[in-house]
DNA sequence: GAGCACTGC
């Protein structure tokens, strides 16, 4: 079995990688230093005009009709060389790779659109006129002296410094990509602000959005092929085109914007990029990062024995932001934080606050008692505090709740009276995802939830975590969008230099790579080890991947992909559910499948306000239905549809309308890929019969997620993995409260294993052993494993078949 | 008898 070798091979290479959780250590009180504070000054960039030099041109010429033709011309005279070089002059040097910026500006200022041929719209100036005072914009002539002359580039461009509108657009001038029918691609980790972006910048191009430019994200491809030469897309949409075309070959340039952030499909990209621009000398490729980690990047990129790769360094345009810290460790840093709000309420110049907490029960929890404390103060003394309201940010929170944010900060109570304060207490939401006007304050305690995942275990699970310096600075600079702020760090100084890490882990660390191994896998790249990561993952990650997917029959015991591991790559799920759905047609369930597949994959849509728990508790037994969790769901959403998926409908019955709606989004473009391998959508009529069918299904997929029950007292054991099915009931673990069934069956598969007031399995569905047997022989081959309760009971079962 | 940080295909 090679594939047992490939994973000795990981075990001998170990080196577990496991995630600090370092704490601030314990401490009494706290004092924010209001004499010599610390500064901590984020640069200020300069706002520089671009100055245009002399060169003349007669101003009603189309200027990329001329390139078209010079191009064209070009070709031919590599072809015939009936021509001299003398054209190049008169076209004014519009050659692929040779642009300079004189000839851009000479571009951009011309009456005529060179990439549609239309006159400029009014518009088009007066968006230019704000461009030029981009940072950015000031460095062109430096940028085309590097791009021309290097295949790679890292670029810093700190926030604002208009890196991600305006470096596409300078590429597009030097590549022409429309003149040999290719691409600029640039990638973002979300898709909010790829739209965004491509809408900004096709009305900077003065182009209809969808024409020359586009965007492209899951469920909306807003490009026109043949027409779109800049696409703005997200990371993950570029990883699949990876996986199918592994030369990228549509793509003159790719620009990874935000690499700094770490997502696991761009971190991937990097890794097959940095063997790709070896093969394909043609292309080309921009790291844009906001942070200094670029070092990092380039030391990454940089062939050893050759010249570095160039940095290309843009500041940004922020103001000064001062920080301070506490003299001492905060020991509670939720009071602490509420101490501080009231204390910049009280003492600052007008001005809102963001606060950094946790998650949604820290933030409902705060912003009640930062009310409570507020009203008190104004009770006793109207004339010199104004009104302070209080506004939870968090990601699951309904979208208009979150339209608060954007709310006014109070008015003052009587006429001469003190002004209002908005105070927007956040999550990480706050730090890259979303941007509020007006905040001049930024508390931070230092913490956030991050996502760890133990290998040993299999489980993903979420822990509070100090946050890392690069984090920190982020925060801050929160403060400094629109007029100088300040920063309250509720840690020591010595606690930010020598406690934080200077970035946070990559998210390749701290996941499950199941999903990426196939992807890779599919993408040609079989020999995991010798993946140029930019980090690379725990050895142990690599090998539970592997393993699963060997498990799943998706790779063969050499690690080949198998033909349905080909199919399984084709689907954006992990590779549980996609083996699920494959199977499901057989099991004449698929249509059931889907749905349950589509509904595990959206956001939670169970709505839980605090103030009425009772009430959506209520609402939510009313979906029980005796088979579990997963049948419930599916429940749900059949309802859902039965009511025309009416808004006012899912409010009173506590769903989530946004969840249920990516649902339906999600089940239709599965719905699609299903299609394409003519896997069929059946259903049966048996109520009975088809709950024990989505059941198996189940089984087929999820056989590793099983818990058995043990002593009879609610305790279930995980089957973590072959190896360690012990008796011990240190691991063991209960339904989650918010569990549907209502009796505790012996043999559950579960969704989720979540780490809270103790270990919980959420999400289950009870199943019976046999089927685990018969559906997963390879896992549940009993030789393998260790004596116990659960061997013992797999036993019987197997004596009874 | 609890609590989903945040993205992405």
């Amino acid at each position: 079995m090679t594939l047992i070798i490939i994973l000795r091979s990981f075990e001998g290479t170990r080196s577990t990688d496991d995630v600090d959780v370092a704490i601030f250590p314990a401490r009494q009180k706290t004092e924010i230093p209001k004499e010599n504070p610390q500064h901590d000054v984020i640069d200020r960039g300069q706002a520089t005009s671009s100055t245009q030099d002399g060169a003349s041109a007669s101003p009603r010429e189309p200027l990329f009709a001329v390139v078209l033709r010079e191009v064209a011309t070009d070709r031919e005279r590599a072809a015939s060389s009936t021509l001299d070089g003398a054209s190049a002059t008169r076209n004014f040097g519009y050659l692929p790779g040779e642009v300079t910026a004189d000839r851009v500006h000479l571009a951009l200022e011309h009456d005529i659109n060179p990439f549609t041929n239309q006159p400029h719209t009014a518009q088009y100036k007066k968006i230019l006129e704000g461009r030029k005072t981009l940072p950015v914009f000031a460095h062109m002539a430096e940028f085309y002296k590097i791009f021309n002359k290097h295949q790679i580039i890292i670029m810093i461009g700190e926030t604002g410094s208009g890196k991600t509108t305006q470096i596409p657009q300078f590429v597009a001038y030097s590549d022409l990509p429309h003149t040999k029918n290719k691409i600029v691609a640039c990638t973002q980790p979300r898709r909010v602000i790829t739209t965004s972006v491509a809408e900004r910048v096709a009305d900077e191009m003065d182009v209809q959005l969808g024409k020359q430019v586009g965007y492209s994200i899951r469920f909306e491809d807003m490009t026109e092929p043949g027409t779109t030469f800049l696409t703005y897309m997200t990371d993950g949409i570029l990883l699949r085109e990876a996986m199918h075309d592994p030369d990228l070959s549509r793509y003159s340039t790719i620009i990874l914007d935000e690499a700094h952030e770490r997502t696991l499909a761009t971190d991937i990209l990097m890794g097959i990029l940095k063997t790709l621009v070896q093969r394909c000398p043609d292309l080309k490729l921009i790291i844009m990062s906001a942070t200094l980690d670029t070092l990092k990047f380039q030391k990454y990129f940089t062939v050893s024995g050759s010249t570095p790769v160039p940095l290309f360094k843009v500041s940004g345009r922020t103001y000064p932001v001062e920080v301070f810290y506490t003299q001492e460790p905060e020991p509670d840093y939720v009071e602490a934080a509420i101490r501080t709000v009231l204390m910049i309420h009280c003492a600052e110049e007008p001005g809102d606050i963001l606060l950094f907490l946790t998650g949604e029960v820290e933030i409902e929890e705060v912003c009640r008692k930062i009310k409570l404390e507020a009203d008190d103060l104004i009770n006793f003394d109207p004339m010199s505090v104004g009104p302070l309201m209080c506004i939870p940010l968090y990601s699951s929170l309904p979208r208009q709740h979150q339209q608060h944010i954007f709310d006014p900060p109070p008015k003052a109570i009587c006429p001469n009276g003190p002004p209002g304060r908005k105070v927007v207490a956040s999550t990480n939401i706050a730090e890259s995802s979303l941007t509020i006007d007006g905040i001049v304050y930024v508390v931070d305690p230092g913490f956030s939830k991050q996502k760890v995942y133990n290998p040993r275990i299999r489980a993903e699970s979420l822990l509070v975590s100090p946050i890392s310096k690069a984090s920190a600075q982020q925060r801050a600079g929160r403060a400094g969008r629109t007029r100088p702020g300040k920063c309250y760090r509720l840690y020591t100084e010595n606690d930010f230099i020598s406690e934080l890490e200077e970035q946070t882990h990559p998210e390749i660390l701290r996941s499950n790579l199941a999903n990426i191994v196939l992807i890779l896998i599919k993408a040609g790249m079989k020999d995991l080890i010798r993946f140029d990561w930019v980090d690379a993952p725990a050895p142990e990650t690599l090998m539970r991947a592997l393993e699963l997917l060997n498990y799943l029959a998706a790779v063969d015991d050499d690690g080949n992909l198998t033909a349905l591991g080909s199919i399984m790559a084709e689907f954006p799920l992990d590779p549980q559910f996609s083996k699920m759905l494959i199977v499901s047609p057989e099991l004449k369930c698929s249509n059931e499948i889907l749905t349950i597949t589509a509904m595990l994959s959206v956001p939670n849509v169970w709505l839980r306000p605090s103030n009425k728990l009772k009430e959506a508790d209520a609402a939510k037994a009313l979906f029980t239905v005796p088979g579990g969790d997963h049948l419930m769901l599916l429940n749900v959403y059949n309802r859902y549809i039965q009511n025309q998926r009416d808004k006012n409908w899912t409010w009173v019955h506590y769903l989530s309308a946004s969840a249920l709606l990516q649902a339906v989004n999600v089940r239709e473009q599965l719905e699609q890929t299903m299609g394409r391998f003519e896997l069929a959508v059946v259903s049966m009529r048996d109520q009975r019969e088809m709950s024990l069918a989505i059941k198996q299904a189940l089984c087929c997929g999820f056989f590793m997620q099983v818990a058995h029950m043990v002593g009879g007292m609610g305790d279930y054991m995980t089957m973590k993995d072959n190896q360690a099915c012990y008796l011990d009931l240190r691991g063991a673990t209960a339904l989650h409260p918010s569990c549907g069934l209502d009796t505790q069956p012996e043999w559950v598969i579960f969704h989720e294993f979540v780490l809270t007031t103790r270990p919980y399995i959420r999400t289950v569905t009870d199943v019976r052993p046999e089927w685990l047997l018969e559906y997963a022989p390879l896992y549940f081959d009993l030789k393998n494993w260790p004596d116990g309760e659960t061997k013992r009971a797999l036993i019987r079962v197997m004596m009874r078949a």
